[in-house]
RNA sequence: AGCCUGGUAGUGUAAAGGUAGCACAGCUGAUUUUGGUUCAGUUAGUCAAGGUUCGAAUCCUUGCCGGGCUGCCA
């Protein structure tokens, strides 16, 4: 407000806000927030934009990024769960340094905290059951009413919190309360639990705690505790932040800022922990990694570059309202960061035979193709030629509209780095009457693919040598769900009713011979096709599995139906 | 129903009382040995009604529509 001056245009609001605050010296200007995941689960794209607005504002302010793992709730969480989501993170290019920690490592602060809630008398052990203390909390519309046990003396509390603590009474027969209002209108301020009695074992601190906190307790106060500045978290945290005021108003300890944002959502799939549960667990994808999910792990392993996730968690920007950001966006960022760098190669997916009639029989010879279109430093590859191909069985027709560039009875098009060849004759399946085999001459003036006498082709298709080609697995992978909005159904519909049923085919087709050399991970273009990676799983040396990481740009109407132009 | 919160092109996001802009998607065209890339152009928007003001996406009022909240989950 006095310092508008500071507030830049053009930046998101939580940028802004964080701005204001330093500018009004807030925080001694000291910038640091933190991502706190709670590790019973995979990361995916929704994750990916908070660590980014996350990193992303502790270093556009010169400041520091915590990785915390909330890990309150034993019975969910696992070491490998946390494991992976720090792979997820390092993937996409942050670095927590030495600032890994998890709310597990406070439990004892935080035990001393709730005594001193207790001494002060606001907060009570209650024994009423988990139906009664439900009953008690009144409804959106009536206030709730207050526990028999809320006013027992600070000296029974202590006693019975510290009982709880030593483990002499069985699970869930008592809780720590805050004792705060139960005719609140903000159901979070209705004597909020604080602490469970449960001897589950935790992942890191073993069966040393028969009590363990909950995620309001722990989260504020472990946020204070690492001195976080900002405390950046979705909408639905935004009424729980009165009650995390008055924790640290009572405690008097440091306050840091909470900032609410709203969760992105992704047109075509589905995010929520439930749904990617069900569709791993019920078999309809064939586990988190795979390429068809919205897990960090899929992504990786479908070949998304992290440099295209990023951007695309910058582009998207933060907001406080529902939104749902359209896929084509994202595939957009993809193609952007492989275009530079993927090298090209071709391969057919949909093979029909070519015979090079005056191209004589037995004889071969090497051509030469660059490995990238504008980017010299790739190098180049050599590509086998001889009088039998295989071309994209798309790219011919034999009756094609006015607006198609590629072959054709009688037409002339380019192979690519290779020569110019027009349709002579086409052989058919004597009983279906489909084409099998297109017969074609070639031009030897136009050897890689210039005509000396300047005459233009309007198409250029991409081929393979019959007898060099390798037969390698490729994985067409397309969007899992067929609509924009999968949960959006009918009553008594699933999400799952819109599960796209060609989300993954999988072929057998012949690629360039210098693909056999590639390593697992390496990213490729099919010329014409699209961006693709060998898969890191299934790949064998000499044996490469290809996985489509996303489709080329395809502006040619005519490509779906065949429509007549 | 009570409390909290939000509504800007198809989608996402800027504009903090002063020309409604950007990106993706769409559409045109140019270039092109990928119907790719690149480049140029273009379609399309302030939820509604009142009010304040010289001037409102922005401030006020009312209405409409959306999201969140009744775990010993996070």
């Amino acid at each position: 407000m006095e310092s508008i001056g500071e507030q830049s245009t053009g930046h998101h609001f939580i940028h802004q806000r964080i701005a204001e605050d330093c500018a009004a010296g807030r925080y001694e200007g000291r910038v640091h927030t933190r991502f706190p995941p709670e590790p019973n689960g995979y990361l995916h794209i929704g994750h990916a934009a908070s660590i980014c607005l996350n990193f992303g504002m502790a270093e556009a302010f010169g400041g520091l990024c915590n990785l915390r793992f909330d890990d309150t709730n034993p019975i969910r969480e696992t070491s490998e769960y946390a494991e992976s989501i720090m792979e997820d993170i390092r993937w996409l290019g942050f670095d927590w340094g030495d600032r890994l920690f998890y709310a597990s490592d406070y439990f004892e602060q935080l035990y001393q905290l709730a005594l001193e809630l207790v001494r002060a008398g606001k907060a009570f052990v209650c024994d009423l059951s988990i139906d009664e203390i439900r009953a008690h909390r009144g409804t959106l519309t009536e206030p709730g009413r207050e526990s028999p046990y809320r006013d027992r003396s600070i000296e029974e509390n202590l006693a019975l919190f510290q009982g709880m603590r030593a483990g002499d009474f069985p699970d869930g027969s008592k809780v720590l309360r805050a004792r705060i209002d139960m005719g609140s209108p903000n159901l979070n301020l209705r004597d909020p639990v604080m602490y469970r009695i449960s001897r589950a074992r935790h992942h890191r601190t073993g069966d040393s705690w028969p009590i363990y906190p909950m995620y309001d307790w722990a989260h504020g106060q472990s946020d204070s505790i690492e001195g976080i500045t900002h405390s950046i978290c979705t909408m639905e945290f935004e009424d729980h932040r009165p009650l995390y005021d008055w924790f640290i108003e009572q405690l008097g300890i440091h306050h840091p800022r909470q900032i609410e944002f709203a969760r992105r959502n992704l047109s075509y799939t589905v995010m929520s922990k439930r749904h990617l549960l069900r569709l791993v667990e019920e078999g309809h994808v064939a586990g988190w990694d795979d390429p068809r999910m919205p897990t960090l792990s899929g992504m990786r392993r479908r070949g998304y570059p992290s440099g295209g996730v990023r951007e695309f968690c910058e582009r998207i920007g933060v907001g406080r309202r529902e939104n749902t950001v359209d896929i084509s966006l994202l595939e957009h960022c993809i193609r952007q960061d492989l275009e530079g760098r993927a090298l090209r190669y071709m391969g057919v997916l949909n093979p029909i035979k070519v015979v090079i009639e005056n191209y004589p029989e037995g004889a071969e010879e090497e051509l030469e193709g660059p490995l990238h279109p504008t980017d010299s430093s790739f190098g180049s590859r050599v590509l086998p030629f001889s009088r039998e191909l295989y071309i994209e069985a798309t790219d011919f027709m034999e009756d094609p509209p006015r607006k198609f560039f590629r072959l054709g009875p009688g037409r002339e098009v380019r192979l690519r780095y290779g020569y110019f060849i027009t349709s002579k004759d086409v052989v058919k399946d004597p009983d279906t009457g489909a084409v099998v085999e297109l017969r074609c001459t070639y031009d030897p003036d136009t050897r890689g693919g210039q005509a000396p006498d300047g005459r233009k082709v309007k198409g250029t298709i991409h081929w393979v040598s019959a007898r060099h080609a390798q037969t390698v697995e490729v994985r067409l992978y397309d969007r899992l769900f067929s609509v924009s909005d999968p949960t959006d159904v009918p009553e008594g519909g699933s999400f799952l009713d819109h599960i796209n049923p060609d989300s993954l085919t999988v072929i057998h087709c012949p690629v360039e011979p210098a693909l056999r050399t590639l390593e697992a991970g390496a990213v490729i273009q099919f010329e014409r096709q699209g961006y693709f990676c060998v898969d890191r799983e299934d790949s064998r040396p000499g044996a490469p599995v290809f996985n489509r990481t996303v489709t080329l740009r395809d502006s040619w109407k005519g490509g779906a139906g065949g429509e007549k132009a």
